[in-house]
DNA sequence: CTACCTTATGGTACTCAGTACCATTGTGAT
DNA sequence: ATCACAATGGTACTGAGTACCATAAGGTAG
């Protein structure tokens, strides 16, 4: 029954998206769906949680994908697999072309659907975050360190993802490879302050008067 | 009939609060709350579009003055408006102390309202995106590097703002000092190897104007 | 072949969020 | 007193999501 399953599982996908695209999703019910699929109302709410989940139906797949990607990453190679396992994704998307635009289409119109989306990332985000985590200690810095990172290769894939979506590059992959670069040496440590040739000074206060905060910049940038 | 309004309004929010504490968030229903606060179902609609909302009581209210400050900036004072914009943010939720708690349980146990809180969040993202974008030009590199500063603003806010409410900070305003002072470093530009002797000073402030503080801190570089 | 078990499925009935519409009340201005 | 207007409450409806039960299909052990 594993063929049944599968295809009266695709049949609501494809019914879905078609309604979707034709309707609104607002003015299409559950109902329609089921009906279009040729299945019962009660089937659909068994393949799918919610209205809305049927518009991202490989999501947890994709997010327990790259948990294991992460999972089997050895540390010295954290940045390799982090890099690997979001392009996990990319190339995903990549493969579902049509779909993928459909769904881009209608996450960019449907407030409801946009905001689906958005918690489903955030799944991502937390997948490279506890990651990231382990990876790094917990030196005093790190957590919000982290947290930053896997912001950061989330945000860079969905730059390039979206960019490809919109039909803005040809190149997706290797746009993939220089945002990812760019994130990566964002967060490459900064050149030693042994180096005597530089000096940066990141100021940031908001009560104390500036009277009192300049001598303190002044020895500083004396220092350096 | 502006105190009436304001006044069933704030009386919803606590019943709303009180009950999804006592009995859950999903085993409350909206009359529960209309009932409480002892109005009629129809306006607590018009007071909150959905009954997660009426957790996030002023967050239109937040990002409007968020943007507000934003836009009310100097182009040479960015970094400084973007910080005192978040900074907005933080101390509205410390001067709601307990009521920033409550929704911190709530949101920390509810998947809906951690979903609602997420895209709110997303909200703020896309506010100080528009301004980062308009503020660094649109060279090749800059879009996804606006995008990535952005989201670095909202999260090391959070990232505060969370510490603060599970207690694990008493010095949430320094904390945010610090760890805003981390993501403009973050973003500073690398020292090129071209220029031997090369000073960057980021100075953030709130109070007076940047225009204001700059001929000084020339001076006062130029003395040392 | 039959009895049995599992699994996918369909149907029915229910709760409740959210919308649309209409009636009422209170308040201030003229 | 009357008119205008804003806030409110009530009623009825749609539709998502849940709970429960009944049935069919397929496989397996006896």
């Amino acid at each position: 029954m594993e063929t049944t399953r599968t295809s009266s599982r695709e049949r609501m996908i494809r019914a879905a998206y078609e309604l979707f695209e034709q309707r609104g999703f607002e003015k299409t019910t559950v109902d329609d769906i089921a009906a279009r699929a040729g299945v019962g109302r009660t089937t659909f709410f068994r393949a799918f949680a919610t209205k809305e989940d049927v518009i991202f139906p490989d999501h947890d797949s994709l997010v327990a994908s790259v948990r294991e990607r992460l999972a089997a990453a050895t540390p010295s190679a954290a940045l390799v697999a982090v890099t690997e396992a979001a392009r996990l994704v990319l190339v995903h998307y990549l493969a579902e072309s049509d779909l993928a635009r459909a769904r881009y289409r209608l996450t960019s119109n449907v407030p409801a659907l946009r905001a689906r989306e958005i918690s489903g990332q955030r799944q991502y985000q937390r997948t490279f975050l506890t990651f990231i985590r382990t990876w790094m200690g917990d030196e005093p810095g790190t957590p919000l360190r982290a947290e930053l990172m896997a912001d950061a290769v989330v945000t860079a894939h969905n730059h390039v993802l979206r960019q490809w979506l919109r039909g803005s590059t040809t190149t997706p992959e290797a746009d993939f490879d220089t945002a990812m670069a760019a994130v990566v040496e964002l967060f490459a440590p900064r050149s030693p302050a042994s180096d005597a040739s530089e000096t940066q000074v990141v100021l940031l206060r908001t009560q104390r008067d500036l009277d009192d905060v300049l001598p303190e910049l002044k020895r500083v940038l004396e220092q350096g």
